[in-house]
DNA sequence: TACCGAACTTACCATTTGGTAAGCTTGAAA
DNA sequence: TTTCAAGCTTACCAAATGGTAAGTTCGGTA
């Protein structure tokens, strides 16, 4: 019994990711849930705002994932590597969300959008002092710990949204084994890069 | 000196990477370079055949990074380091051409174009036999293969792409001292990444 | 000189777009 | 029983879009 307007959002924001914010139409949007475009205006004011309030919904979500736990603090490597596979699990699930913020990554180029550079400057920073807190990297300057960390979020994100395309290319029994097994080898690599440091 | 019709491509190149297919008009390319779209409309048939060879031209351009040196024979991992490092230096001097292909993926997701699938499954396949033609790698399994394939250009695309947001986050002075060291960075992860298959 | 095709332009058109305006229905509160 | 707001709908509109049709200009060729 979830609101009209919970759903417009939820198909707003699978439109959106697959087709991008001029490829989508407020229309589209409010028939595909049987309604016509003013029920949608009703709701939110203006497209802008739907994609406003989609890209909030998204933000939020992924704050959510954020939650340390207890033994984080004991082991930092632990806890960067764990949130870093949560992140990645979450992307894989949830392909829409991780789409559409690469969308924002690309269409915010000179823009810098206010919403896009909020949620991720501070999702960034809590990423560069989780890896901080790691004993070899307590001494490395921001920018070398910004490139590891957005090394991480590359190969996670890209293989997110690149999933269907390349089962497309290499079939489906090379694309399940992948895909079985890809949060193994993201934490070889990620184990990998941390030690790389190691005086 | 250049033809119109390459005039048109290269500003055609450089919008749709920004805005994306729907968020450029063919009257918005052609108005660039003072002319109606009229006369793009007589060079290219019609909006998708312009944006066929816009993907077409870049897709020409990547595989001229492939050009294999003759001492790479000899040393295969430096062979596939070399590749990538080149591939990442494009990727930052071209970020259009990057954020082409990315929206690409991202546009493509259940339709697996032809254009997309065609350059980027070659491309892949090479990328794979060239990791596997390392000693230790020589037994892997494609998919494995593939998956540190996808870590590596997920790291390079997704920070060509992310630039300029960067740049708005942390200032200047952070992302080019980021900027002046990532391609070191990048190459320490390779490396990280390829021996910690060491048996 | 006549002709031709390439490279354009001006006119025009049907469709789609985001958005406004005004109304209808319904359940709950006064 | 009236009032009212939430949640819609139908009607409408101006602007933008991709594309067609029919020229115009002009350098080269027969």
């Amino acid at each position: 019994m979830t609101s009209t307007r919970e759903r417009l959002l939820t198909e707003a924001e699978r439109l959106f990711a697959e087709r991008g914010f001029y490829g989508v139409s407020i229309a589209a949007v409010s028939t595909e849930l049987g309604l016509t475009k003013q029920a949608l205006l009703h709701h939110f004011d203006s497209k802008e705002k739907l994609y406003a309030e989609v890209l909030k919904r998204i933000s939020a979500r992924l704050g959510n994932l954020a939650v340390p736990t207890d033994s984080d603090n004991a082991n930092p490597q632990q806890a960067l590597t764990d949130y870093l596979i949560r992140i990645a699990k979450n992307a894989r699930e949830e392909p829409h969300q991780m789409s559409l913020l690469i969308r924002e990554l690309l269409d915010n180029q000179e823009r810098a959008d206010i919403v896009q550079s909020w949620y991720l400057g501070s999702f960034l920073k809590e990423l560069i002092q989780m890896l901080k807190a790691i004993n070899d990297w307590a001494d490395a300057p921001d920018h070398v710990a910004l490139a590891t960390i957005m090394q991480f979020l590359g190969a996670i994100n890209y293989y997110a949204v690149s999933g269907p395309t390349l089962k497309g290319i290499f079939g489906n029994d090379v694309y399940s084994a992948l895909d079985d097994q890809f949060d193994d080898q993201l934490e070889q690599l990620i184990l990998a890069a941390i030690s790389s440091r190691a005086s």
